[in-house]
DNA sequence: TAGGATGGTTCCATTATGTGAAACTTAGTT
DNA sequence: AACTAAGTTTCACATAATGGAACCATCCTA
């Protein structure tokens, strides 16, 4: 499904095997068969048996015996809390985007960004009539959502010249962008605006509006979106929205400004 | 120690070693120093240097440049998520247990077993006035808490024997079984009466009561408590809510049902 | 500003660890 | 029984991890 399967070039050392392992495994969101990994992995058989097999040892993975199933383990359920408590903005954002979601009452997201894409925190769904892509603990491109523009328009020329190099760019609907030039002046108008539109880049049918998370008026650090369906809200009824985003945004912002600078992850 | 016939050298390969170094940042609770992490490891300087250059490099944790601090980092948050959502029984439960807390205005806890432990992966709160040492995604010993005796009493035989021997036995408080002997016939009596009592076994003035939760009417893979202090009730009032919590504790199994039978990880 | 802590990074010879083709062992079919 | 595919173990080999020591960069303090 997603544009995830470009490559694994990461093959620094036996650690990194294992953990893409280990990402390979959380990738199915379900329990998952030996072959059915093997089918998919750059490894020879033995050693991807060895590499589940230290997993499982570890705890980092669970293996069921009578399915011969593999699952996420109990040491990463354990590492979970920790994880998301210290190093996302959920905790943080929490009661802002609560109150922003009551205010609105459409979906909000809260995202960070990962590896140059979007790593959705925290989400409010406030209806039930349609759902977004977005879930917590999911990834999205950055080039074509609203928070990943948001970001993106407002991270350091470097680190944004590197984060557009990973994109890939694929053309979800009509309106996705399909390069990084035809993007540039977009982001230099979300630049001026302070906000970011996605006109259904992503998923046809849902639009929204994004912010982005300033640390100390200088640093990204996420961005938060209201985001709804064509068929509840137009674009210009989001823009109504803006004052209550960038309300939220700002008070995220205030309550962020000793987090430590993001390292944007590569 | 333990009685170790065939049991695993803790130190099973370099993902091992890494792995140790992850769970050694993530219980700092805050960014941490490398000289922090050298004083309390076991690997020599250059060793836990390496693994931590990998781990950063993986993205597993973050590495603040300016303040020079190790922190978990985004795939770990990503990773974590999925494993919560896939292998813990919070996402099924999380409305029984909102249910629970809102009807009885306890303090309700949700856990599940880890190597012997009891692995808290839900909580509410419904009072500030007092405060448990139960924590989302923290670990306490199984043969002092309802929730782990709960999930104990009913495991079968052989796991039960495997965990028992796993656990400390260490006195907290006065009520605190001190041997598995001890213990046995108070299992005994939980599986007559379908629901454990913690006695101020673990904290003093922290008293539960606690349910298994059952998978097909057989297998254990979880237990949901409520707890409170003895400031506030006594252990004959919460039986009174007895009924409340096996009624939460009976639609969580129901919803649990397809759920994958659970290896109770070693 | 020289002297000396201390935290952090790199080197590199040594060897422990991981590797993967192939052989082997189930378990499931026809 | 004969066949097939999944899962497991073996083992000679090569790579990748190891850690003592040297090195670098700050920040003190005299």
């Amino acid at each position: 499904m997603e544009p995830r399967s470009k490559e694994k070039p990461q093959t620094d050392g036996t650690v990194g095997k294992a953990l893409s392992v280990l990402d390979q495994v959380a990738a199915f969101e379900r329990p998952v068969r030996f072959r059915e990994l093997l089918d998919a992995s750059p490894f020879p058989k033995a050693t991807l048996y060895r590499l589940l097999q230290t997993l499982t040892h570890q705890g980092m993975l669970s293996f069921d015996d009578d399915r011969q199933t593999y699952t996420p383990g109990m040491r990463l359920v354990r590492l979970a809390h920790t994880a998301w408590q210290q190093s996302s903005l959920a905790p943080i954002a929490r009661p802002h985007v609560d109150n922003l979601a009551n205010q609105v009452r459409e979906a909000v997201h809260l995202a960070q960004l990962d590896h140059g894409h979007v790593l959705f925190v925290d989400k409010r769904k406030t209806t039930n009539v349609f759902d977004t892509l977005a879930q917590t603990g999911k990834i999205a491109p950055s080039y074509c959502t609203g928070v990943g523009k948001a970001i993106l328009a407002f991270m350091p020329e470097d680190l944004r010249g590197r984060a557009l190099s990973q994109q890939g760019f694929l053309k979800y609907t009509d309106a996705t962008h399909e390069t990084a030039e035809s993007l540039a002046p977009e982001l230099e108008e979300i630049r001026r605006n302070g906000v970011a539109f996605d006109r259904e880049e992503h998923e046809s049918g849902i639009i929204s509006i994004a912010a982005p998370i300033l640390c100390r008026d200088t640093n990204v650090i996420g961005a938060i979106s209201i985001a709804t369906s064509t068929s509840r809200r137009s674009l210009d009824e989001l823009k109504t929205l803006q004052p209550a985003l960038l309300a939220a945004a700002g008070h995220i912002s205030a309550e962020a400004a000793d987090w430590q600078f993001p390292s944007y992850a590569q």
